[in-house]
DNA sequence: CGGTACGTTGTGGTC
DNA sequence: GACCACAGCGTACCG
């Protein structure tokens, strides 16, 4: 027989095997497995290896237990444990909700670029620089506008693949019928020879620009 | 003072605070926090809700253990925990590897598209059809070769979105100087309004293919 | 090892 | 709610 806390969170470890259906399907073999109810009404089942869960689920609505089988569901999705053993079970209570702040973000870098504009980009003639302006195919992350120019800024806090550059024409093709001259570049500590060729192919420009200078 | 089982898997429930360097900087503030360390040394750190843990680190090669201090390291990476009470301290034996096996994954369309080439494509004349095609600029999913034109097919397995007619643009770009005639199609069970519209725009195709017909 | 793309991505933000 | 993009993305795979 299976007693849980009522809405609270808890973590269980136990011998199971799991079944999810929603937006795929996947199956889980018997064995142990640490399950962690959160006070969000999210579930993570957690193997022995790695840092992503087997399974999870977010915004719970409905938990059904009957003996040896727990049933997590949303409206479109659900999780069903079918609990041959329980090892462990815990309440874990004044679990913090404290999230991480975060430094060296692609936004820092944004703000440290438009900061620094006139070093970056010496005689721009820019007299308006707009942050996530939005256009008909996606945001881009710095616009600047010069009389007869405009600049396209992408940025990119760690290593620029293929897709960062394709991204990036994106948003030029976007404002093609809106100015005659675009300047497009690509910012970031580093970029991948194979973006470096496709970028040069298609004259667009990288600059790099590290955290810390 | 705090003693860990040695080369196992465990789990710690503990009002501590964390620190993290290495690709970003972090910082986390004192609370509870369930820290989740795996035998393939591998750590996270969950807080009360998320089913993303606040801090993570894979491939930890040392740990170093003092009076109230539990230090994570990588060769460029580094977590720090400054435990003040530790609650609740398992060690969890024989922790099932079991991974889920999934199904309707972007695999199996791709799959089910070439099983049903014919039905898909009529009268397409293709006489070879290739998986993860290899180009300059990232392998396509499936390449159907006929004698005067290709067919680039782009899967998804759920709705596509701008990015996913940037990536397929990209594969048509790469096989331009190969063939005179090019139909690409990107395959999926929905498509957002806007890709939709920058689909047209370049003359590409968007085929409806759902995982149960 | 770098480079590329998938993922039940999760999560946040904007429209 | 649709849709877009970031993320310490993680993870797998292929060169």
């Amino acid at each position: 027989m299976i007693e849980l806390p009522e809405l609270k969170s808890w973590i269980l470890y136990a011998t199971c095997e799991v079944t999810y259906t929603g937006r795929a399907t996947s199956t889980l073999e018997l064995g142990n497995y640490l399950i962690v109810y959160k006070k969000d009404h999210s579930l993570s089942i957690h193997g022995g290896t790695l840092i992503i869960p087997r399974n999870y689920m977010s915004n719970i609505i409905k938990i059904i237990i009957t003996p040896e089988t727990i049933i997590f569901a949303t409206k479109r999705e659900q999780i069903t444990i079918k609990i041959t053993m329980m090892i462990h079970l815990i309440e874990l209570n004044d679990w913090s909700e404290y999230k991480t702040t975060m430094r060296r973000t692609e936004k820092e870098l944004v703000t440290k670029i438009i900061a620094g504009w006139e070093s970056y980009f010496p005689q721009s003639g820019v007299v308006e620089l707009l942050q996530e302006y939005p256009t008909t195919l996606g945001p881009i992350d710095i616009l600047g506008k010069a009389p007869e120019v405009y600049y396209v800024i992408e940025v990119k806090r760690k290593l620029i693949s293929l897709k960062d550059v394709t991204q990036l024409l994106r948003y030029v093709e976007a404002l093609l019928p809106e100015v005659k001259t675009i300047r497009a570049y690509i910012v970031g500590p580093a970029i991948s020879a194979n973006a470096r060729k496709y970028l040069n192919n298609h004259s667009l420009d990288y600059l790099k620009v590290d955290f810390d200078d």
